[in-house]
DNA sequence: CCCATGACTGAACGTTCAGTCAGTACACTG
DNA sequence: CAGTGTACTGACTGAACGTTCAGTCATGGG
């Protein structure tokens, strides 16, 4: 049966983790429940990794490495403001979709203060609402929007985007559903952010 | 020194259990915190209270009491759709900052489901949201807004007043807050939620 | 004065949790 | 085939948790 070496099944308690500190948070997971979601022992989780914290360190990192691209492309790439600003709304409400548990876990300290790791969590949520804010003052300074206070705007786009953190739950609260939801949905995003605000 | 009798205590219990619930989550608060947040013994909670489960279904009556006038008003109330929305705006922004705690309470199983009493508090969001599409559809088909989708634009109005749930730990973010940060973060909303919409 | 009642507590109970440990199974190497 | 290291487990432990209970104390009506 080869049931594949030690890496494999790193991997696969890593996602477990992922899929349940994602659904019902960190505090609600018991160790055991991951260990039974990917047919394991107990001991074998510990086996892996030190702590149940440090499954959530390694979650962390994962969900910083696939996010903080976005933000990084925004504020060092090309093109104009806004531009700049239509593919970090694509690409990250595109990447919430693909790793909704990730952005959970992500942004979940911000209704959760004072949970493991949150001190780190809530930093890379401030420099990303820096970044935001940062390319939307150089929209206004160069009379490419409407002059707003990039701060708000910044944390308004955040919090718009990171709605989508939700979208699973919500999806089976609200009936009708377009086709492509993730594309309806950071399409209705730029244009509610954009529409009028050019100069 | 007249202690107040039991009703004080009764409430005061409840009021640190807000506190707490809203700032750590339902899983992560152990009753003997509560206990000590008001300075009684852990066994006077189970006095007043049945369950750590029936403190938190207190909470949540309380919370549903506060937030659903918001949309009452707004699908009962006179007016065009547009104002009918910018009052529910501004009030449930300012409701938001008043009650930080029982917002986080009540929109917690968006980022967290499975928890205790998830089911209902998910209902009554779906309707919050049901009743938001209903006006938006309202003045979208009386020619006031712009043809968008009433549901996706209900979820993301929603999305957008409910991210001043994490204002408090925002506020500690970004640096340069405004002088009067509820009311100008109402009108940021309201201007981004409008702003060209108008036909 | 007595006792009933409501408000409250200290100390315990059973359970569940994160984390440990001794040991097994198996592949690979010499 | 002995020996070594990696992957893995069942059975366990101390601490922490939600919850209970016997009992204390103050108050007020008869």
């Amino acid at each position: 049966m080869s049931e594949g070496g030690g890496k494999d099944t790193r991997e696969r308690i890593l996602r477990c983790a992922e899929e349940l500190f994602g659904q019902r948070g960190y505090e609600a997971v018991v160790v055991a429940d991951i260990a039974q979601a990917c047919g394991v022992s107990t001991a074998l989780i510990y086996y892996h990794y030190t702590d149940k914290e440090s499954l959530l360190r390694a979650l962390v990192e994962r969900a910083s490495a696939v996010f903080d691209v976005h933000t990084r492309t925004a504020v060092e790439g090309t093109g104009s403001a806004r531009e700049r600003l239509e593919t970090f709304i694509e690409s990250w409400v595109r990447s919430a979709d693909e790793h909704e548990s990730l952005l959970r876990i992500l942004v979940r300290p911000l209704t959760d203060p004072g949970g493991p790791l949150s001190a780190e969590l809530l930093e890379g949520i401030g420099r990303t609402v820096e970044d935001l804010a940062a390319v939307i003052a150089e929209g206004v300074e160069g009379g490419e929007f409407a002059p707003v206070d990039p701060g708000m705007a910044a944390e308004c786009l955040l919090g718009l985007v990171n709605t989508r953190a939700a979208a699973s739950v919500l999806s089976k609260l609200v009936p009708g559903e377009p086709v492509e939801p993730v594309r309806a949905n950071a399409d209705f995003i730029v244009q509610l952010f954009f529409r009028g605000t050019s100069a």
